[in-house]
DNA sequence: ATTGCTGCAAACCTTTTGCAAGAAT
DNA sequence: ATTCTTGCAAAAGGTTTGCAGCAAT
């Protein structure tokens, strides 16, 4: 169905994420569907951040016909299986990326620029709210918001 | 119209916070409408962190016949003019509350208990990613995500 | 008198859901 | 054969917008 199938040098060295992936969804006793394929490939080919709304239109690009509320679902189970993650960015819509890329996100208010940020800049405040409130703090799952360099 | 108007020993205690943000209406350019009036009143009267709905629901019970879209046209106006502050909740609506009490936000995910939180906290932050990324952190902006306590 | 603000209704954007048919195991 | 997943269409949740009339200045 996709190149990679017919041709075993490349499939060798491009299969073995997704097939993690399959595997982890298969444990949890989820089935490896077109539109989950196409999900897992879109996500792996990318570093960016994309939002549903992106991973439809390439999705869309390379297989037409997927509905759009059926990319909403295998996300949805793609992040409670845990190979997924979404990031709030505040006002804009939620993106996405593979867990193992995950890290903490800082969003530009005025454009939209996105900033990965490393997680050990978030040692204090999470220790600090762990200590003072007893809250584990998430630094993955929201954005921070601010102007990026450009827009200040 | 309200009760503190023909009450001068009580408009004497009350009026002069809700005076100063009218007038920093007015010096915007902006009009002291009833509506207006009713979402001050609102937010200066709680010290918790409420939705657009819950304005609208207040006002409603105060002064009935507002129309939700001019609550939301009125808080917008106050945003501009610096009087209102509004936070993104990840998941949940949008909150606001007057600028005054401005501060950082705790929200759990699971129960979307919310905690404040002294700007304090952030001085290491948000010199880091200042420092790192010139970019400038609006701790106000958006909450952080967690689980509280009780939740976790 | 000017023009900013309002109520109403409709639209918008993102995401979720119900359901019967179809496909992975 | 079972039951998970899909496509479609409709709905939902939160917010924004167009517009003609009303009201604050």
């Amino acid at each position: 169905m996709r190149a990679a199938d017919s041709v075993p040098g490349v499939a060798a060295l491009t299969e073995p994420a997704a097939d993690r992936i399959y595997d982890a969804i298969r444990r949890a006793g989820g089935r490896i569907t077109v539109p989950t394929r196409m999900v897992v490939a879109v996500l792996l080919d990318t570093d960016r951040h994309l939002t549903a709304d992106d991973i439809i239109a390439e999705v869309e690009r390379r297989t037409p016909g997927v509905a759009p509320s059926t990319i909403y679902r295998v996300l949805q189970r793609l992040d409670e299986v845990e190979i997924v993650e979404h990031v709030h960015s505040g006002t804009g819509p939620t993106f996405f990326h593979l867990r193992e890329q995950g890290h903490a996100h800082l969003v530009c208010n005025e454009c939209g620029s996105i900033i990965d940020l490393p997680d050990r800049l978030f040692d204090g405040l999470a220790r600090a709210v762990d200590r003072a409130y007893d809250f584990s703090l998430q630094t993955h799952h929201a954005a921070l918001l601010g102007r990026c360099s450009r827009c200040r």
